[in-house]
DNA sequence: TATTATAATTAGGATAACCTAAAACGAGGT
DNA sequence: ACCTCGTTTTAGGTTATCCTAATTATAATA
């Protein structure tokens, strides 16, 4: 298994999840790799058994490429909490090289930095850790963008996105946050929160939809 | 740079050191390649510009190899400190899954795990930590084989080779126990040391000439 | 110097990934 | 039912790395 091939099973994972056929050009444009050579690979990966693949059709992760999709998630998602919490790193920089590091990463590695870091829940964006066996339950939450002027939640998740990373964590987003929606505009408009009483931050419309909530 | 060619530097640095010329056979032998490949490689690596190449001579480091290899090196005897500080690592796990992070790890992540560390001057087998500008002060040793019966001394540094390490680690030994010199068998044979007057360890000649100690 | 053994190189292939250009497929609209 | 357009696949090529078999160079020895 090459750090090539889990990048392909995540972005089919990412863009189809456990149960939904995936197109190729998505996963062409995801990666950033020629149509020719995701067919190419698509091939390869399930000839090794990691896909379901219908020409024509789509992709789909067998249980074993969904194994071996939650290895990588997991480990990326506990070098992201270690690299916050003890290297000081931003949420997008973590997000950077947690990426590198999940594919180097032996499952004793992972295991023990597990361990080290006192078993979190969760990732510094607030997405689970799946535990060791691929088990993972996952909290109810709901996108920002359906709560209404004056519901009162708490932030618990964030799209792992470069751009909105660094879009959000200089306002002072952070997981755990509770706050008050304080306005929203008409026509998706920007949405204005209040955080501990005391002060507000206004997020656009479109980054309101990569932030998840515990619901109203 | 990728980190198959960062294995083939830090070959000839380890077999040639900064001013050695290495023939191809031993590169070979050390990464378990073959010589074809080997010859392959090097062509290369010296049109990158890292090492300068005779052919049917053989190669050592330029400035700019030398310099990508310190980089490695640094990177690997980090990762073993933080994998043997804080993770539970044996001696020779962290041999093995540092040269995994070695080959990953950006500038960035190498700079900030040494400063998580405090700037460790030494990896846990004893060899000194390059500074990011590529500097280190080597300090003067001996092998054990060159103490006397009767020494008094220290241990400084155990070489890297996995066999070695879990042979020496059981035994109890550690950088920066002092010990005596009991005995020394004749013709090679093998050397006894106390240690914190409270025990004695046996250990091969072989594996004495790689350990090294304080001068007497 | 001639021989011979060892080391290194050349020749010819294989595989993994990736690319561009061209052909083929298939789903929606007339 | 047919045609068009976007999606996919096929065809043909590149680069990095590795291999085995065969050839050539060097250096040590007789």
């Amino acid at each position: 298994m090459t750090a090539n091939k889990e990048d392909y099973i995540k972005a089919i994972y990412k863009l189809g999840g456990e149960r939904e056929l995936v197109p190729n050009k998505p996963i062409a444009e995801q990666l950033g790799i020629a149509a020719p050579s995701v067919t190419e690979m698509l091939t390869r990966l399930a000839r090794e058994g990691f896909i379901a693949y219908t020409p024509y059709k789509g992709s789909i992760l067998t249980d074993k490429g969904l194994a071996s999709c939650i290895r990588v998630v997991r480990s990326h998602r506990l070098w992201e909490v270690f690299l916050m919490r003890h290297l000081g790193y931003s949420w997008s920089e973590a997000h950077e090289d947690a990426h590198l590091l999940e594919h180097t990463a032996p499952p004793r590695l992972v295991e023990r930095l597990d361990r080290f870091l006192n078993f979190p829940a969760c990732c510094p964006h607030g997405s689970v850790i799946p535990s060791a066996d691929g088990s993972a339950d996952l909290p109810e939450l709901v996108p920002l963008t359906a709560l209404a002027v004056g519901d009162t939640s708490c932030i618990r998740r964030v799209t792992e996105e470069a751009e909105l990373l660094d879009y959000l964590e200089p306002l002072g987003f952070a997981v755990g946050e509770a706050f008050t929606v304080k306005s929203r505009a008409l026509y998706e408009g920007p949405v204005t929160l209040t955080v501990k009483d005391a002060y507000d931050i206004s997020i656009s419309y479109k980054a309101a939809g990569k932030i998840f909530v515990d619901p109203a």
